[in-house]
DNA sequence: CGCGGCGTTGATCTCTGTCAATACTTGTGG
DNA sequence: CCACAAGTATTGACAGAGATCAACGCCGCG
């Protein structure tokens, strides 16, 4: 593993904290891997021996109906790690990973994470950081689809992506809008629309390139309740 | 502690695995304390310093908007614990909790609780269980909103509650039912609503006795597609 | 008895899903 | 180089689900 991608690793929530040997212990047999768009990395009921850590690309994690319908449930990227709490869940991964972009990634052993807790207890806590985080992620998912219409969810995904920037951000979305739209609980047709509400707040969208020209508009709308007078 | 209430606490599936002496290194200092209802245990933001264990009664954790509109995450009862997780973030809750009936819990420090871990490293491993299972039942929630529609989610939710029950099932509704419109990520109108387009289902109701002829038929309509033709 | 909280019901409106038609983009092969 | 097909995104018309607003019924409680 090269300098970039330890230092990719290393920035992890579940990686910052551990001291460089620890890290060493968990990472030792592991590289990074490519892989191709599209590439199933594990699918639901399958058992989970595995977790990753993202190194380049995007992964969508998802969940299938019985209809053979797609929920998907989080899409993640660079600097992100994924599926570590399946490993202990005993048995089998609640949900499926599939890359939605080219993408490197990094796959860790169940088996050499439990190993490295026992002889290292400060990796726990580490762990318990990390899925409580996406717990964290998770209840804020919740709140945002329940709490906000289609317009505002695009919204506060447009803020999420521009991160820490402020007033006028230009970006590129980095994956097809149909993954956007299921990510946010609504169809492409809904999305679309959404997006053309999003114009008169400052929106312009041009193929895959979104310039936002004051985000703070943005997150007015998100805050904003409509019904802003009693409560 | 009474042996019934220590019965429940080691039923938890955080406390499941442990040996008793584990068990009792966490429980030393903690003693189960009666609630009343609309008790509020901890608000969001504010410093996370312990977590519960429910031995009687329900308590909801939900989050504020900036508008002061509540929105329900999560309901949990006997045998169950709950904020465990928010230890690990390292600040705040990043949600409220209220007991929504009278209660009895048990609140124990996150103090004890990352010292048992350092001593016993076992531990570790059920706090990841426990909170790994936390994350399955929020990523089943994320699908089960964005894919049923209100009626399918009120049959769901009939549904857990019967538990293990088979066929006929008659229970009483746990607690308000505007609360459980707000858990299902509907209005109250809806919910009400909802129950009567179940009743051709075989679903009865009475002020909150719930009667269900056939939970068979409930779960065919929660997995019916009702796009069951292509996909 | 009257009040207040909770739940239901009805009328209406808004949002989102559905279905269908139409670009636009990209890749392929003649 | 162009024709064509397939995948992706947009747009329009329409229908249905759920929200909203308002009124009313029910029940417990002072």
């Amino acid at each position: 593993m090269n300098n970039d991608d330890l230092e990719i690793v290393c920035a992890t929530s579940l990686f910052a904290r551990l001291q460089r040997d620890a890290a060493n212990k968990i990472l030792g047999w592991s590289s990074p891997k490519a892989f191709e768009k599209g590439t199933v990395l594990f699918t639901q009921g399958s058992p989970a021996n595995s977790f990753y850590v993202v190194l380049e690309g995007w992964v969508k994690v998802y969940r299938t109906s019985s209809a053979g319908q797609e929920t998907v449930v989080a899409v993640f990227h660079r600097g992100e790690t994924f599926a570590e709490a399946s490993i202990f869940l005993g048995g089998s991964y609640p949900a499926s990973a599939e890359t939605v972009t080219a993408a490197r990634l990094v796959r860790i052993g169940g088996d050499v994470l439990r190993r490295a807790i026992r002889e290292d207890p400060e990796i726990a806590f580490s762990m318990l950081a990390s899925t409580s985080a996406h717990l964290k992620a998770l209840i804020e998912q919740i709140e945002q689809i329940k709490r906000l219409n289609a317009k505002q969810r695009l919204a506060d995904f447009l803020i999420n992506l521009s991160g820490d920037r402020k007033g006028v951000s230009t970006l590129s979305l980095p994956f097809e809008k149909a993954l956007i739209a299921n990510r946010l609980g609504m169809k492409p047709e809904s999305l679309s629309r959404a997006f053309l509400q999003l114009r008169p707040h400052g929106v312009a969208v041009e193929r895959d390139r979104v310039h936002i020209h004051d985000i703070g508009q943005l997150i007015a709308l998100v805050e904003t309740t409509d019904d802003d007078l009693g409560e």
